[in-house]
DNA sequence: AACTATACGGAAAGACTTTCCGGTTAGCAA
DNA sequence: TTGCTAACCGGAAAGTCTTTCCGTATAGTT
């Protein structure tokens, strides 16, 4: 074998750095891909997200080759943000408005992502690996708004992280002639059933 | 319009019979639709279907007119399947062994609906009302069965007829690199669980 | 037995993904 | 700055799958 000395990267990774054009193209692939898959579904044609970006579906194939790639590239991308995002809004906000906002971030992207979720559990092993990534990142980060809310007394203990992660994906998931306005009303009504003080009554 | 009095059908269904040999064929690319659904998946071509069933590619369109046709005739077939099953293993078990009977059943269902529950969560809305024809069947067949098991006491009460058709089947979705066997082993332990004085005893 | 509405099969058209290759360019060395 | 070359680019072409179309065959009727 020859002796391609690379520092411990991923796999994946190529082991040299991408020349500057390279770098671009693949910034605004990953940006078009973003927005076509949010609008049109992840089943648009791969030309659509190469033409938005400015490149050739040649240029597309040799940074993603396959679709599923470029997929799997701005879930992680996504979720990633939404992870990231936790620390700068406790530190910036009260315990219960931060997880408020975060939620509502969260509820965003599930909403970007109708047909991908239904991918993920297509049983491709091409996305295989994608939940385990999923609750590996975005679990710690709710975790660490929820335990803060809870610490304060401005939300009820009882509810884990990952449950309302999940919760959420799915109240986001479903109904057929609702934009995303109903998504973000149902997860203000889940967040309103985990204050104290809440004002509906509770089920005997 | 036209004046053409229908008896009371539901929509889509043609008003005048089949011709025999149509019937066999629609029969035959049902019956190898869900075989090839099975093994590889939703997604397969639709020439391994005809193939299959012995007809042309031409004869599987008249009558699904579009894949989602195939795939939704497929999959109502099986809920009503599963759900007119529980009837009879009522009538000729006790209550828990009906239970875990048709428990049994419902799982290799969901089994060989791989990639098909993607679809269904798709947003395509060719698939919109599946999800609510799957409840709309199966909750009461299940419900009965769960019903008359509590009544004796064979197993415990708390737990909703529907909240176990969706732990069932998302216990039955994810884990790559396992078949079958490990859906059943998962599923019998839930059962387990719903026991009174649970033994932990394999099943044959 | 003849007739006709209905159904059949498979070729052809269309759409999309993925591969391939001649031309172009970024980054480096002198 | 100039020249060199590895890396990159774009789009045409190939391969695959869905869906349409139509000439031929047949079930059911008179």
């Amino acid at each position: 074998m020859t002796g391609n000395a690379a520092p411990g990267v991923s796999p994946g990774v190529p082991q040299r750095a991408l020349r500057a054009d390279a770098q671009r193209n693949v910034g605004a692939l990953l940006e078009a891909a973003r927005a076509v898959f949010a609008t049109a579904g992840v089943d648009a044609p791969a030309k659509e997200i190469a033409d938005l970006a400015g490149v050739g579906v040649g240029t597309l194939y040799r940074h993603f080759p396959q679709r599923s790639d470029l997929v799997k590239a701005v879930f992680q991308h996504g979720v990633d943000a939404c992870a990231d995002a936790a620390p700068a809004l406790a530190a910036a906000n009260e315990p219960g408005a931060a997880l408020e906002q975060w939620l509502r971030q969260y509820t965003v992207f599930v909403g970007t992502k109708r047909g991908l979720a239904a991918a993920l559990h297509s049983g491709d092993p091409a996305y295989g690996a994608l939940p385990g990534y999923f609750m590996r990142r975005l679990e710690p980060a709710l975790a660490s708004l929820l335990d803060a809310a809870i610490a304060v007394g401005e939300i009820r203990a009882g509810t884990s992280a990952r449950d309302l992660l999940h919760a959420v994906a799915n109240l986001c998931m479903p109904v057929p002639d609702e934009g995303p306005a109903y998504s973000q009303r149902m997860v203000a009504l889940l967040l309103d059933g985990l204050r104290f003080g809440a004002t509906s009554q509770p089920p005997p």
